[in-house]
RNA sequence: GAUUCCAUAGCUCAGCUGGAUAGAGCACAAGUUUUCUAAACUUGCGGUCAUUGGUUCGAAUCCAAUUGGGAUCACCA
């Protein structure tokens, strides 16, 4: 039984016996470094009915703890702290109990909750950056996370592949493309498409100025621009089915498509079902219909709907053009209505960066008032953005920090630094490269989870992203001393043993310290999941590889001399290696054998 | 203007649901290897937790105001 659930219990008992008072809920904290004991019990909430000092009403509550509790080994009070001390032997049943365990339970109840989980969504007309690089990594773990506290979950990827953005790649391939293609120019297909919105941008530009100069407003000119007309009416040919801007279009995207698979390859992200908007941005105005007829929503003299969301300390929102065509908002309306169809799910998750906070705290409240049930399980998973030491990432001013570069950049350190120090002496070309790719893109995943997600983050080009401290490879390291040892460990004579571990009587304060550690683990799971925080799992491995790398160094593993003591150590050891290959695989990386 | 998020060491970040002397990593300084992989370990340096006030036995944490910064508030996506 848990431990901290079993000491609340007899807390409560001991509140009842002692000063006649039943107290709700009881909650301990993990005790101070500086003193004896495992668990700490604030008690100057209790001082109300006991009607006794701090440190009297402590010892009376310790007192009744140790006399009753056999798991409690002993206390010590300090002002209104009464620090309880663990037995040894409590947490040994512990570890024994997980022996062999994996410490992630794969199999789903049949009633397990259904998550569906959007991320990724990224735009067809350039390729990913590190902002997209958060959003997958972020999206791909919480999956990952949500699956193993017990969710069937569904991931989910909303393409954006339509939109007056395309067809500005579109028409400046086919004014200055001269026919090239990912294969005859040797570029990665969403690079190419990529090199030519930017190459609109920059003749649209041109044009803006040269309207200006004739005395047009930056607003008329932007709008009137030559350039800007014709990749409107690229837009209005594309949805009237035009077989020539369909066929183009399908071109382009087919190359960006097999770009962005050798990207998300890369980084280890997949997903379950994928939706393109070119199928769903129609969806949506039978809905309006609908609102319409309930008077949920209105319609202006000039024909357009919107929800007047002012009594929520919300705007109206315009849900239909004055011309009936939809917006961004009525797409996404129907794409919910259509995936709540589809699928029943307990919750649906959206990753999308905290600058839409509005746009969808204004679509699930729009989904409520128009009376779908499920809307209730809608959340926002919303993160902070990735900037640079000058500010926001900007793609058309080529501020962006590509994703494929940026990934390369990272394997190519590991490589020169996994040389320099002569790590991967005699492994095969095939082996160490895998290796530079476990310890670049672990470096890289690991910078980018650690921080919690709804916070921004800073990424600075100039810094390379660190190898040692708090990082992956630190943690991956401490991962591979464990199987070195283990490896070791088989080949020494007369040391395999059949019997069962004897574990010794006492532990080492270190060795406590780990097993305490390990024991977190499930409750680490839970928040990470509910707060939908990688971070949470983050931290926690890397202070279980601190811990663990500390008592590598001080404590003898195989150059122990008690046979049994070994065994046991290197059981610890074994079981610590589990956990952190578990969390690992809990943000996405992988640990290697060797390093 | 309105709404909203943020502010902790030189830098990057933990510290959520109020508890003991605010912690890591990087950087900087010094040390540790005839001993299980030194991408390591140890020690030192470094703080008015933006400011002010409030609630409380107790506030980095909760509340309010102020200052500074970001985002949003389109018949854009």
């Amino acid at each position: 039984m848990d431990i901290e659930k079993k000491l609340g219990e007899k807390t409560k008992e001991a509140l009842l016996f002692l000063y006649n008072a039943s107290i709700e809920k009881i909650t301990f904290e993990k005790t101070n470094p500086d003193f004896e004991g495992d668990l700490t019990l604030v008690v100057f909430n209790f001082l109300k009915i006991s009607k006794k000092k701090p440190e009297e009403t402590a010892a009376e509550i310790g007192n009744f703890l140790l006399a009753n509790t056999p798991e409690v080994a002993g206390f010590n009070v300090i002002k209104g702290f009464l620090n309880i001390v663990i037995s040894d032997a409590y947490w040994l049943s512990y570890l024994k109990s997980i022996s062999g365990q994996p410490f992630i339970n794969a199999e789903l109840r049949a009633d397990a909750p259904t998550v569906m989980i959007e991320y990724s969504s990224p735009n067809t007309n350039k390729p990913l950056h590190l902002g997209h690089v958060r959003n997958n990594l972020l999206g791909y773990s919480v999956a990952e996370i949500l699956k193993a506290a017990g969710n069937k979950v569904i991931k989910t990827n909303l393409v954006n592949d339509r939109g007056i953005h395309i067809c500005k790649s579109m028409l400046a391939w086919q004014k200055w493309g001269n026919g090239e293609t990912p294969e005859s120019c040797g570029m990665k297909g969403d690079h190419l498409v990529g090199k030519y919105y930017v190459e609109f941008d920059k003749h649209y530009k041109k044009e803006i100025e040269a309207l200006i100069s004739q005395g047009k407003s930056k607003e008329d000119a932007e709008k009137q621009a030559p350039l800007m007309l014709v990749a409107q009416e690229m837009l209005f040919k594309w949805e009237a089915n035009d077989e020539k801007v369909r066929s183009l279009w399908l071109m382009m995207n087919n190359w960006v498509y097999a770009g962005f698979e050798a990207t998300y390859n890369m980084l280890g992200v997949d997903f379950d079902k994928i939706y393109f908007e070119s199928k769903t941005y129609l969806l949506g105005k039978n809905i309006i219909d609908e609102g319409l007829a309930k008077g949920i929503l209105k319609r202006r003299s000039d024909n357009s709907v919107y929800i007047d969301l002012t009594a929520d300390g919300l705007d109206e929102k315009t849900l239909l053009r004055a011309d009936g065509t939809s917006v961004y908002m009525t797409q996404d309306l129907g794409t919910a209505v259509q995936r709540a169809e589809e699928e029943h799910f307990e919750k649906m998750i959206y990753t999308v960066a905290n600058e839409q906070d509005y746009h969808f705290k204004v679509l699930f409240l729009t989904l409520k008032k128009l009376g779908y049930d499920w809307s209730a399980g809608l959340y926002h998973l919303s993160y902070g953005m990735v900037e640079l030491p000058e500010g926001k990432m900007k793609s058309r001013e080529g501020t962006v920090v590509d994703a494929d570069e940026l990934m390369q950049e990272m394997i190519d350190t590991a490589a020169a630094t996994s040389k320099e120090l002569g790590k991967a002496e005699g492994l095969s070309k095939e082996d160490s490269e895998k290796l530079y790719r476990t310890i670049g893109l672990g470096a890289l995943k690991y910078f980018m989870l650690k921080v919690d997600p709804k916070k921004k983050m800073l990424f600075n080009p100039a810094e390379s992203i660190d190898f040692n401290g708090n990082t992956a490879p630190f943690i991956q390291f401490n991962y591979v001393r464990i199987q070195a040892l283990l490896r070791k460990a088989a080949e020494i004579p007369g040391l395999e043993s059949t019997a069962p571990l004897v574990f010794p009587v006492n532990l080492m304060s270190k060795e406590k310290g780990l097993i305490i550690r390990l024991y977190n683990f499930n409750s680490i799971l839970k928040e990470a999941a509910s707060e939908y925080s990688p971070a949470l799992i983050a931290n926690y491995v890397y202070d279980l590889a601190k811990e663990f790398s500390q008592y590598y160094h001080d404590v003898p593993i195989l150059k122990e001399e008690q046979k049994d003591l070994i065994l046991f150590r290197l059981h610890l050891s074994k079981t610590i290696g589990t956990a952190i290959k578990a969390s690992m695989k809990l943000l996405g990386i992988e640990v290697p054998e060797r390093m």
